[in-house]
RNA sequence: GCCCUCGUAGCUCAGGGGAUAGAGCACCGGCCUCCGGAGCCGGGUGCGUAGGUUCGAAUCCUACCGGGGGCACCA
């Protein structure tokens, strides 16, 4: 890898000159083509503790590496306050061609970071009292993608869906199930949505309201998510954890922590010891436990099934919850840094021009599976994860339904399906891609060209910030960018034609082969569909 | 009152210590003898405000302003 080269040389070049190394040599694409292919702040990161000036310092290194230029380096420079800035040949992006067909889609930018630590990542739990709305797409898609973005870079990740299924809202929908089923209203408390109605048709008279319902829901939550391509692991369920007796074994955990009291005939933990405001209720006065408890005893399973590292996606309404969770998990003698709580910002779901008020209560929710069937499960992926978590979003069904330009899904997915044709037009004209090694790639010189491989050349350092930052989105962006550079090329640069000559169809033939994987790598991470026509 | 989060182009958003801040949409004007025009090219007085840290701040810190969300013996 260039990189690794270019850290090596100023690495023996620091050591030349008498300065110490930082452990991490900076190597960056800088965003302007004139400051070179790939940039280096060494000189301005070590001149103060070396009382160097870090021009002088810059120039100096860059006598050394220009007098003995690593592999594809064309020149060294120094620019503004002590920049190293390296140009290099074209070669080295050919160098990027070659490792990505021979990686394939399978191997390039994939690491081994993550060790294989078993990951646990918990995403759009809900009570299942009904489908998963509009919104929990954006917790589907982003918790499924940051899945696919771990396993990537070497974690071994673990999807998990958390059913609430104890208390007092079951026994609201299970009523609510009854009454429909009746033809009576439902209570006031009750669940008014049309899908109460719709199930309570489907329910055998003979059911158990309550245990039919469960299963009901459970179905409709998994089939929508399968839908959209996101698959769980495990579906865990809160009454398991009573029938288990983990939620006794977890108040006596905590009592052996001593972290517990009992007070005003309640059971509190003392989580004021770890900066709360005021201590917490486990367990009610009237014997129940509040829902810190069961939570607590979950993610202390979730520890004791082996997960070294654990993650939840929760929309922002839970911020509150937050710490409470993380002191009771800390209480149990974990670091808290072992549980990454990720708060989601919402989604506002627009249609007609108008925001759609999502009201559970008077029961005119939009749900997931709707919004696939009005736009597609593509669509509706690659909306989810425009954006990052931490911004708010705007939902607008319209104009991602709308197969207008405005709808980032087309575009990119018309990149693939064009590479798909420049293979469909080489059969029809047998035209034959001979094998890389008989290939002059060097012909490759068009900027258009160029563009893609830099572009793809980045892939490996995007999978792992977008993996470290938790921010699939950024793959979003990347993908964007590939596919513009492709269709700039497919615009300029024809692979099959009459005036383009035999070798440089066969070495274009290999770049549309390193786009493909490039753009197969970005959409798998984001769990969209590549598709060979549209 | 306290906590979290966001404020970047007309609109939707990237960029989250580096050198002249980007993309899409919208708007205006150009491009089809050949791989899909669902495309390509050209057009831009924008980082909420005020301080601070730094060689360097859209990025980090503090305060303030504005949007969203939270602060239960509810889940």
């Amino acid at each position: 890898m260039i990189r690794d080269d270019l850290a090596d040389a100023l690495r023996a070049a620091l050591a030349r000159v008498g300065v110490d190394a930082p452990d991490d040599i900076h190597l960056e694409q800088p965003a302007r083509r004139d400051h070179g292919d790939w940039s280096s702040n060494v000189a301005l990161v070590t001149a103060r503790k070396a009382g160097r000036n870090p021009r002088e310092l810059a120039t100096e290194i860059a006598k050394i590496l220009t007098d003995e230029p690593p592999q594809h380096v064309a020149s060294v420079e120094v620019a503004g306050p002590g920049f190293v800035n390296f140009r290099l040949h074209d070669s080295w992006l050919h160098d990027v061609l070659t490792a990505v067909v021979e990686e394939g889609e399978a191997g390039y930018a994939r690491h081994d970071d993550g060790a294989g630590v078993k990951v646990n990542v918990e995403f759009v739990s809900t009570n299942p009292t009904g489908p998963v709305h509009a919104g929990g797409g954006r917790w589907a898609a982003y918790g499924d993608s940051l899945c696919r973005l771990l396993e990537r870079d070497g974690f071994a990740p673990h999807r998990e869906f958390y059913l609430n299924d104890r208390g007092v809202q079951m026994q609201l929908f299970a009523q609510s199930l009854l009454a429909r089923k009746q033809g009576q209203p439902v209570p006031d408390e009750g669940y008014q949505g049309e899908y109460v109605s719709e199930w309570a048709a489907e329910m055998p008279d003979d059911a158990d309201p309550l245990e039919w319902g469960y299963e009901r829901v459970k179905k409709d939550v998994a089939d929508t998510l399968g839908r959209l391509g996101v698959h769980y692991d495990t579906w865990f369920s809160e009454r398991s954890m009573v029938a288990s007796g983990a939620i006794e074994a977890t108040l006596q955990d905590l009592r052996d922590h001593g972290v517990v009291y009992d007070a005003d005939g309640a059971v509190w933990l003392r989580t004021t010891d770890f900066g709360d405001d005021k201590d917490r209720v486990l367990v009610k006065s009237d014997g129940e436990p509040t829902y810190v408890l069961p939570d607590i005893a979950y993610h202390r399973d979730k520890f004791n099934r082996g997960f070294q590292q654990l993650i939840d996606v929760w929309g922002a309404d839970h911020h509150g919850y937050m710490q409470r969770l993380k002191i009771g998990v800390q209480a149990l003698g974990h670091d808290p840094d072992e549980l990454e709580i990720i708060l989601g910002q919402f989604v506002t779901l627009m249609r007609g021009g108008e925001e759609v008020k999502l009201s559970k209560r008077s029961g005119t929710v939009v749900t997931l599976s709707e919004v696939i069937d009005e736009v597609g499960p593509d669509a509706a992926r690659l909306t989810f994860l425009l954006q990052s978590i931490d911004t708010k979003q705007v939902f607008d069904i319209d104009k991602v339904r709308s197969q207008a330009m405005e709808n980032p899904v087309f575009y990119v997915q018309m990149a693939h399906a064009r590479i798909a044709g420049i293979g469909r037009t080489a059969t029809e004209q047998g035209v034959e891609r001979l094998p890389l090694a008989d290939v002059d790639l060097s012909l490759l010189t068009h900027e258009r060209e160029l563009e893609i491989l830099r572009s793809v050349a980045e892939l490996p350092d995007l999978v792992r910030n977008a993996c470290a930052e938790r921010a699939p989105h950024k793959v979003t962006t990347w993908v964007r960018d590939l596919a513009g550079r492709f269709h700039g090329f497919y615009h300029d640069c024809y692979v099959i034609g009459t005036d383009v000559p035999p070798e440089l169809t066969q070495a274009r033939l290999w770049l549309v082969e390193a786009a493909r994987v490039g753009l197969a790598i970005g959409l798998d991470l984001l769990g969209v569909s590549a598709p060979d026509s549209m």
